[in-house]
DNA sequence: AAATTTAATATGTAATACTTATTTATTTAT
DNA sequence: ATAAATAAATAAGTATTACATATTAAATTT
């Protein structure tokens, strides 16, 4: 077992110390979303450090979405986006090939086991707007307006899942896609006639007569087989 | 369309311009994790603007992990950690119940479609380490041992997929297992010798063999039978 | 040449003053 | 008296300055 994660908690600067007592302070008090906090002064006075030190802290609540500040209003509780954070991350284009193609798979794990849920809430789920989607999928002529139909339509699916968090999960990720998007489209044709083993390929209406007459077993084996050009690119290593 | 996304242009903070026009120029400068930034005070000197305004940008940048500071050193580009503000946002408890739940059950959906990528990587599987947390189970007594090797056994599965994103997926989420465990537990066995409609349930052993002797879509079916229980629990509204 | 001490450096913290947006209170006009 | 306009108060946002602290680099001593 490793030391590393006791050592830092000896020169923990100011403003560290200072953010623990204050997530100590909203654990304790039981905040809820829209409760306020006392105003930098109170708590810069109560703690006996300057406003500097405590509006750093604030800095990194407020950065995570645990709170919010208006100018005179003070400050107030917000409900955090879970993924909030990671899409900045996203957005600063840091992360490495690596980790961008495992966020990728996650993806593709997600959809293969996304079928029971979206069976689970099936009486909610609006297959019309499915059929529309493959009905302009099947009239789409250049190669853009098939991508727009692929991606609205696996948007689609999550939203049946009726799971708000992995709804939120896939709008993260849809700027990923894009960007894996254009690698492959090099070297692959994403959009294959036939599979790789001479089986045809799952199309979005094979996927969605499944939804509606088949069972979620079916289901994540027409997905997985669905997804098999993506399968195919990932790494066995 | 709505216009939300739109208006927050118009009353951004001096704070929130230096935030873009830095990450810009991180983007533009194409930097490595490890590089290292100018100091603060010629960032606040280049960009006009007090070393207050550009250590409070910079904050945030650290709190996402994005940037680290030290002493002397200055401040070096880092390879920020996807899932690490999302652990530190379960940390506060912060979230509501519904949220958490959606949470437990994308972890259901990814185990499910977990096994496909596992067995992509089949070669590199260490069944060994599998073999020896069942028997370990086996020979459990207490509710508490059981629970201990569930956990171990689900988390070996994630090891095994070589998806370093989603393992650290899981590790984030260990909290949240234990936090929803203790609610299931009050109601339901966790560990029932049968299932639901008179099936018997599937065990480590029989996921651990299938693993080794069948595929992607026994295993798929496997795990959805063996986290039967817990699927029970969602809701279907 | 090695070890110790000193100086320089860049971030961390503090204190103070001022700015700005927003709310509340007051005044003014109808 | 009610509504509109104005003024005051408030709390966060920004700026400036000074100093503390830890770390690196330089200089001194042994």
């Amino acid at each position: 077992m490793s030391l590393e994660k006791l050592r830092p908690v000896e020169h923990l600067s100011q403003v560290d110390k200072i953010e623990m007592s204050l997530q100590e302070y909203l654990r304790i008090g039981n905040f809820q979303p829209g409760d306020s906090l006392p105003k930098e002064t109170e708590l810069a006075e109560a703690m006996g450090v300057s406003r500097t030190a405590i509006r750093e802290a604030l800095s990194r609540f407020r950065t995570l979405g645990i709170i919010e500040t208006r100018k005179n209003r003070g400050m107030i509780i917000s409900q955090p986006d879970v993924f909030n954070n990671m899409e900045r991350l996203l957005d600063t284009q840091l992360l490495d090939d690596e980790t961008m193609n495992e966020i990728f798979e996650m993806r593709l794990v997600i959809e293969v086991g996304l079928g029971d849920v979206i069976f689970l809430r099936k009486h909610k789920a609006d297959f019309s707007k499915l059929e529309k989607i493959i009905e302009k999928e099947e009239k789409a002529t250049t190669q853009m307006e098939l991508v727009k139909c692929d991606i609205e339509f696996h948007s689609m699916l999550y939203n049946l899942s009726g799971n708000r968090t992995i709804m939120r999960f896939q709008k993260m990720l849809l700027p990923v896609f894009e960007h894996v998007y254009a690698n492959l489209k090099e070297n692959t044709d994403v959009y294959p006639k036939n599979g790789y083993d001479n089986t045809k390929v799952v199309t979005h209406r094979d996927l969605l007569n499944t939804l509606k007459d088949g069972d979620p077993e079916q289901f994540r084996n027409q997905m997985r087989r669905h997804l098999m050009v993506y399968f195919k690119q990932l790494s066995t290593d």
